[in-house]
DNA sequence: CAAATATGTAACCTTAAGGTTACATGTGTC
DNA sequence: GACACATGTAACCTTAAGGTTACATATTTG
C-alpha cells in the first residue's frame, strides 16, 4: 500500500483556486492575464498558483510574443490518473473493512 | 465543472502522516497507542491527525474502558468514491484537450 | 525611441498547519 | 483510596502557504 508519488499531484489540486484553473483551461488555452481575470485575489498570486501547478506537470506555458499562454500539459493526465489509482487503493480499504466485518458478522453466527 | 464539496477529503488525504493513519486502519481497528506507535513524531501529534480525519468523516473513535478504538468510519468510502469521481471529472479535461487537439490537426490537414 | 502592455519576481506580511512539552481526565488495578 | 495507564487538550513555537505591493523585464505600438 505504497502512497508516495502522489504527493506534488494531491497537494498541486488540494488548493481550490488550483482547481479552478485548471477548470479555466479546459479544452482550450489561455493567456496569463484572461486566466487571472476575474478571480478576487491579485495576478501575482494567479501567477504563483500557476507555477505550482507546473512544477506538479499539470500545465506548461509558452511564450508568445510579449504575452505568456498557459495550457493542460499531456503528463498531467497521466499524473491525474496515478493519483485516482492511488486513491482507489485507498478506497480498497473501506471495501476490506467491510469484509472482515462480514466474516466477523457470519462467525457470530 | 464543480469542484467543491472534496476540499474537506482532499485536505485530509494530502498529508501523508494521515495517508499512513489510513493504511494502518485498513482491515483493522487499532487501539489509540498502537496507531501512534513507531511514528517520528509524538503522539499528541498523531492525535490531531486523527481528528482531522474523523473530521473529514474518514475515520471514527469508540471508547472502551480507557482505551480509545479507531476504526475506519464506513461513510469514508463514500467520501473517498465522491472525490475519486471529482477527481476523474478533472481528468476529463485532458482528454477534451486532446480531442481539441486531434480535431484542430484533422482541420488542418 | 518613448510609452504602453503583458507578465514574472522580490520582499514582505499574516495565518494556519504541524510539532513539542506539560497537563488534565478518566479508568483500571493493587 | 492511591497509583499507574491510556489518551485527549492547552499553550506555545516554527515554518510554509497564500496574499499584497512594488518593481524588473521583455515586447509591441504610436
Amino acid at each position: 500500500m505504497c502512497l508516495v508519488g502522489i504527493d506534488l499531484t494531491i497537494a498541486a489540486l488540494s488548493d481550490p483556486t488550483r482547481r479552478h484553473l485548471l477548470g479555466r483551461l479546459a479544452n482550450h488555452p489561455r493567456r496569463a492575464g484572461d486566466l487571472a481575470g476575474g478571480f478576487a485575489i491579485s495576478r501575482p498570486a494567479i501567477c504563483k498558483h500557476t507555477r505550482i501547478l507546473a512544477k506538479a506537470g499539470l500545465i506548461k506555458a509558452t511564450r508568445r510574443g510579449r504575452e505568456r499562454i498557459y495550457e493542460l500539459a499531456p503528463a498531467g493526465g497521466r499524473a491525474i490518473r496515478d493519483l485516482i489509482a492511488k486513491l482507489e487503493e485507498v478506497g480498497r480499504f473501506w471495501d476490506e473493512t467491510l469484509e472482515a466485518f462480514k466474516r466477523y458478522a457470519e462467525e457470530q453466527r
